[in-house]
RNA sequence: CGGGAUGUGGCUCAGUCUGGCGGAGCGCAGCGUUCGGGACGCUGAGGCCGGAGGUUCAAAUCCUCUCAUCCCGACCA
């Protein structure tokens, strides 16, 4: 392509509605444009970024034996309603009527529709096990898209559906799913990593999530070096390593704490550590008011805390329901003279039964010498924080890492609840009626294209992987005037487009320093510049746009020289 | 949905507090000088100051409403 003729805006500025790097620089190298809000217009640039990610999963995928189909973004509402999700989805799924008055939706995901032809098509166990996939754009009505193309409401995305007859044959399925991910990832050249994950809304039994390492990263995860346990911080158990308290046990008592409503404001009034609190957190489970206590230097894990009491939804209480709740102004409440129909649940890691400090449910008062066992009705005991740093690994104990990371897979197994809701079944090797087992694999296309900027950049631009880059090479002619050089140019473009390579020539009549800026902008991994003084002296300037690297190549052997050079380049990038 | 902020040529922003001829830089068009890391000079085009209503002799500026966008908290590829 020449960049003459080419559409690729590139700007001196980020724009102004541009927070992160990805988004910034995605922005400015001419790869996409915002429509709206969470939507995107994919350049050329971009989309064929795009197309190569694409590519990559799709070779996977067949190789991992799904197969490719294409499925409606327009579906009916009645299929939801069957599945049971067109009430419990909540509003990620935009609604709306046709002109028959008929209810859709634009598919934010596929189970219902995929189900659906199964089940119509598939009646015997010999026809599985299938896997079913589709590269596709969804929409999710997200209540706040935000980082680019990080979170659009309007996204691609690979999505994979596997059918089987047994547990052990979803597990398989599962397994070939899992692979296929490690090898799409590492063929597009991130760093990241699979970790255990929670299922979440899309159900099922287990999942793993695969992160792209980044400190922009929304996701925390926690990963133990000595015996390889990797989970979202949201899954992960946290052990407390609990010495039972020995010390005297006081009996309660009220202190007064003008003006003290958080936790570091408390400690430092009373003189103690936050792990001598106790924090009251409250919320509504499915509407019903729950107070959770954790020590006051940890975090309540929501995630947990719903799963523990297997409710739908859990908030945390607004205001209003607080103070009516503990009888208090906000940040005294406390576990003792809670209103009656608080249910009450205590972390783990509190079975310590050390004397501690919680509020008093009374404005400017907290209590010391809480002992939970002696004054509080506790309704459960549960591991419902989050883990953090210098907790053990919860598989062996040992001292665990911690990073941030963009969840750009995930893979669930989904068991039987949408064949059950749907009513999939076949016929096994007795005649019985079964339901199929299921499990979903989700690739987030989009997603990939912004995490992989936010892992591969510099001060200068985009730094693409050779697999992602939307051209493999970039020729620069640093003066278009001379008809001598221009006429090189076209040569060794053309030499290169017959090597079987894409290239970006750019032909344009700018200054120099104007296209080394675009060039380094962009990002494609290899650059070559043809100027006037290299070109008397029979050489041309190769630079490695990942390490900054320069060297001459010469006009004389050329093809030698630059297949050499290549190598380096993409061997750089391999051993990373 | 709560909390915070912003809407002014294509882009980044000043001007708003204290009402009085709509500005700068970049980009764009033309001419000239430049030409290996986002050059310089001159000339020029380009605006319903997000929209509606109000106050006023007079509104980008003050008031009311509204729309949009971004950031911080509950969802997810």
């Amino acid at each position: 392509m020449r960049l003459s003729k080419a559409y690729i805006p590139t700007l001196k500025e980020a724009p102004a509605d541009a927070e992160v790097i990805s988004h910034k620089l995605l922005v400015r190298a001419g790869c996409v444009r915002k429509l709206t809000s969470g939507v995107y217009i994919y350049l050329p640039l971009g989309w064929r970024s795009l197309n190569k990610i694409a590519a990559v999963v799709r070779e996977e995928m067949n190789r991992a034996g799904a197969q490719e189909l294409h499925m409606p973004v327009v579906q009916p509402a009645e299929l939801w309603r069957e599945s049971g999700r067109w009430e419990q989805y909540g509003k990620e799924l935009l609604r709306f009527k046709d002109r028959h008055d008929r209810e859709s939706c634009l598919g934010p995901t596929h189970e219902e529709v995929i189900t659906d032809l199964v089940r119509g098509e598939v009646r015997s166990y010999r026809r599985l096990p299938i896997n079913l996939y589709q590269i596709q754009t969804k929409f999710r009505d997200e209540i706040r898209p935000r980082f680019g193309l990080m979170r659009g409401r309007e996204f691609i995305m690979k999505d994979a559906y596997s059918f089987d007859k047994d547990d052990a044959g979803a597990d398989a399925s599962y397994k070939s799913m899992y692979d296929a991910y490690e090898r799409v990832f590492t063929r597009l050249g991130l760093r990241f990593k699979a970790v255990e994950a929670d299922s979440g809304s899309i159900g099922g039994s287990f999942s793993h999530e695969f992160m792209v390492l980044a400190e922009t990263g929304e996701d925390t995860i926690v990963y133990c070096p000595a015996c390889g346990f990797a989970a979202n911080v949201e899954r992960a158990p946290a052990i407390a390593a609990i010495t039972p308290w020995s010390g005297e046990r006081p009996p309660l008592k009220e202190v007064s704490t003008p003006g003290t409503h958080t936790v570091a404001q408390v400690c430092a009034f009373l003189k103690a550590e936050p792990s001598d609190l106790i924090k009251t957190m409250l919320f509504t489970a499915d509407g019903a008011p729950v107070a959770v206590l954790v020590r006051g230097d940890r975090e309540v894990n929501l995630i947990k805390l719903k799963n523990f009491l297997d409710a739908a939804e859990v908030e945390q209480a607004a205001p209003e329901q607080v103070t009516q709740w503990t009888g208090a102004p906000l940040g005294f409440a406390g576990p003792v003279g809670l209103r009656g129909d608080v249910r009450i649940y205590a972390d783990e890691e509190l079975k310590d039964g050390r004397p501690r400090i919680a509020g008093a449910n009374k404005g400017d008062a907290h209590v010391r010498n809480l002992d939970i066992a002696r004054d509080v009705k506790v309704t459960a005991w549960a591991d419902l924080r989050v883990i953090a740093e210098g907790d053990p690994c919860p598989q062996c104990g040992q001292k665990p890492g911690f990073a941030r990371g963009i969840e750009v897979g995930h893979v669930f197994k989904l068991g039987t609840k949408y064949s059950k809701a749907l009513n999939a079944t076949i016929q096994d090797e007795e005649g019985r009626e079964r339901h199929i087992i299921m499990g979903c694999y989700g690739i987030g296309v989009s997603r990939i294209l912004a995490a992989c900027v936010e892992q591969n950049h510099d001060v200068d631009g985009i730094v693409f992987p050779p697999a992602i880059a939307p051209y493999d090479l970039m020729l620069l002619n640093l003066d278009e005037k001379n008809a001598e050089l221009a006429a090189k140019a076209d040569e060794l473009y053309e030499l290169l487009r017959n090597e079987g390579l894409e290239v970006l020539l750019d032909d344009r009549e700018e200054r120099p320093g104007v296209k080394f800026k675009d060039a380094d902008l962009i990002g494609i991994p290899m650059q070559l510049v043809l100027g006037t003084k290299g070109f008397q002296r029979g050489v041309l300037e190769a630079k490695d746009r990942r390490n900054g690297e320069k060297i001459e190549l010469p006009l004389a052997d050329f093809a030698g020289a630059f297949r050499a050079w290549r190598e380096r380049v993409l061997s750089g990038w391999g051993m990373r």
